[in-house]
DNA sequence: ACCTGAACACCGTTCAAGT
DNA sequence: ACCTGAACACCGTTCAAGT
């Protein structure tokens, strides 16, 4: 199917792979301390290595952002394919939605840099959207076929709503009044999901 | 009402007030063409000025997009006052929440830096925002009053949400298939006003 | 009073030199 | 094959020196 072929990779030198683990490590930290835009410089010294070599494993910052959610990715689209044997179609579609913002908002700036990239045909996080796509897609189907869902909607649509509505979250918690700003994330997502039905 | 002392504001220097014009409007032409992320160095000589003297006018990014945005918002709260005087205060809402979208879409990135400033004590950017807000919330009530509007949602939700769904739309729009993107903020509006409703 | 531009700290990125 | 860290270009911000 794809045009390159497939490199055949040999396992990574030793040294090599304990330096990718640390600095995949270090950055889920550092994105969770400064959001997304931290400095990557910082990453590198933190993990204990230079800047080339945080480059050499990972080009460019997507290329890191994405390493470092293979994992929250991968219990999502298990939670997609749980969800598609659900018995009530709806309520699976919502339990979807919200796993998806929250997947989105796992980093300050985390939602704004999948959007960015899934205009971006060189970046590897954006590829990686495509299989969540496909999965919201699929829940999407379900519920409409069951006719709840009336709004046409396409699944990318939905998928860049999630993502829009942890951000708008996010902002509307922050420094709300003197008390901790409250998780509005529940309610944003029922005001979209009345919208669609 | 303010603690400080209303500054004797003298008229400013020929030179000095050419510079801060000549400062504002390559400003709006950069974030324009760049986001609101655009470099200040480069606004600086574009504007044929010192870094120091864009830095004299404008201590920090958001006191420059604040400037930037002056007639916009003017013009903006000029409408929210006419829609105060509409007949049909659910479409008056409605026309409301376009704009502030459109208004808040203005520049790439624009939503977020407003919706940062908003928390930020110190920056002038959020503070500028009260009126609005105060506008949004004078609009909101009177469509509450109708009974139309069931959903609650405070008017510093609806002020994030209309800066989200400019951004979800920017982001909906790009690179969708071959053609042009088409733009998606009035579908996606359209999805929230009916989820209030 | 205001402007200028050198200067500083910082960051992303590259690359020649090492092992 | 991989790592290192110096080096480069760039940017935000400050400030002493000018007018």
């Amino acid at each position: 199917m794809s045009v390159e072929a497939a490199a055949p990779t040999r396992p990574m030198r030793a040294d090599a792979r304990r330096n990718y683990e640390a600095i995949v490590r270090v950055a889920s930290e550092a994105f969770a301390e400064h959001g997304t835009q931290t400095s990557l410089d910082d990453i590198a010294s933190r993990a204990g290595v230079g800047p080339g070599t945080l480059y050499r494993h990972f080009p460019n910052r997507d290329c890191l952002l994405e390493a470092s959610l293979v994992d929250s990715r991968h219990r999502l689209l298990a939670l997609g394919e749980r969800l598609l044997d659900a018995d009530d179609a709806d309520d699976a579609l919502d339990e979807w939605m919200f796993a998806l913002a929250r997947h989105a908002g796992t980093w300050d700036g985390l939602a704004d840099s999948i959007a960015q990239s899934l205009n971006n045909e060189k970046s590897p996080l954006g590829a990686s959207c495509g299989a969540v796509i496909t999965a919201t897609r699929k829940l999407l189907e379900r519920a409409t076929a069951l006719g709840s869902v009336t709004a046409d909607a396409s699944a990318r649509e939905l998928f860049i709503m999630a993502g829009s509505l942890a951000w708008a979250a996010d902002r509307a918690a922050r420094g709300e009044g003197s008390g901790t700003g409250e998780d509005e994330l529940p309610r944003l997502l029922a005001l979209l999901m009345r919208g669609l039905r």
